[in-house]
DNA sequence: GAATTTACGTCAGCCTTGTTGACTTTCCAA
DNA sequence: TTGGAAAGTCAACAAGGCTGACGTAAATTC
């Protein structure tokens, strides 16, 4: 199904003009999906930035920081400039390792599952109404096409991500 | 998979953890969407304020700052930190409005178009990339859901791009 | 014809979030 | 014991958002 190119019809989704509608659905479709927690966020000292760090944090407890790094593709000083703020608000906590004591593991405390869950909340209800308006199949393709547009390593932690929560 | 759900069938796509699937799908996604643009563009004077606003004039040739204003959702001072490096490197041409004098309407030159092509050739290699291996049904899906993910205002500006199109 | 509104540009200043580079501390492992 | 990895810190800087204030020309309204 996927490969099938041969002449006529099978290939009419690959021309240049479906291509850029791709990309500017795209374009809208992540400023919808990230209106909602900034929205939340404004007036709060908080942005973007510590919603990522707050949702990898809550997807994952007790990851260490190099593997938020990994994750977040940022440098360790911004995100420890995020972070630094997150514990000492007392959102996230950061455990010393008990194997390695040089990594510090991440949690978050019951404020941090606060905020969490608030922002989470309004973003899977974006989620869950365009889902909803379009149908089972529809998601499925649309995580199709997402995870093939992702880089390999970013597809590979995405992946991971999924096999780690049961 | 992930999740320990019976064959009930009819809304397990609407589940937390399928929306937390979603969700970390955009964000690794979008990753991947930007990542080329933001190579070439690197080294360059310009980031990805100055792309978006190259593909939007390539888009609508003779828009004007208004119309891009609201097309983008940046302030004016933003806008027009970009759109006055561009003007001055002579990628964009700003002609007084013919009906309207106040307006200014907005083309790429010559080497404006370079570039354009230049970002766009990479950014739907990966996306035409990505809608070979997934497939025409999953691009229909991967479509209906991103619209549908669109506020209301974005959803009719993405329209009226596609059919200002033929 | 005067007053107001609109479209655009610009100056100044601030914030978030990204970057490099340099340096320290801790501590595991060879 | 020593090298290097993990983590943190300081400093400086840039892109690209933002607000507020102000200016000007053109269009519109009264």
């Amino acid at each position: 199904m996927a490969e099938g190119n041969t002449g006529g019809e099978s290939l009419l989704f690959l021309t240049d003009e479906q291509l850029r509608k791709g990309i500017e659905a795209m374009f809208f479709a992540y400023r919808g999906f990230t209106d909602d927690p900034d929205r939340i966020l404004e007036g709060m000292d908080y942005g973007r930035a510590h919603h990522r760090a707050i949702h990898f944090i809550h997807r994952s407890p007790g990851t260490t920081v190099s593997n938020l790094l990994t994750i977040l593709g940022v440098t360790k000083q911004s995100l420890n400039r995020v972070l630094r703020t997150l514990i000492e608000d007392g959102l996230v906590e950061a455990r010393v390792g008990k194997a390695d004591k040089r990594e510090r593991n991440l949690h978050l405390t019951a404020k941090g599952q606060d905020l969490e869950r608030q922002l989470s909340d309004a973003q899977r209800a974006r989620m869950r109404a365009a889902y909803r308006a379009a149908g089972p199949a529809a998601v499925q393709g649309f995580r199709t096409v997402l995870e093939a547009m992702m880089d390999p390593e970013m597809r590979r932690q995405y992946q991971s991500l999924r096999e780690g929560e049961k």
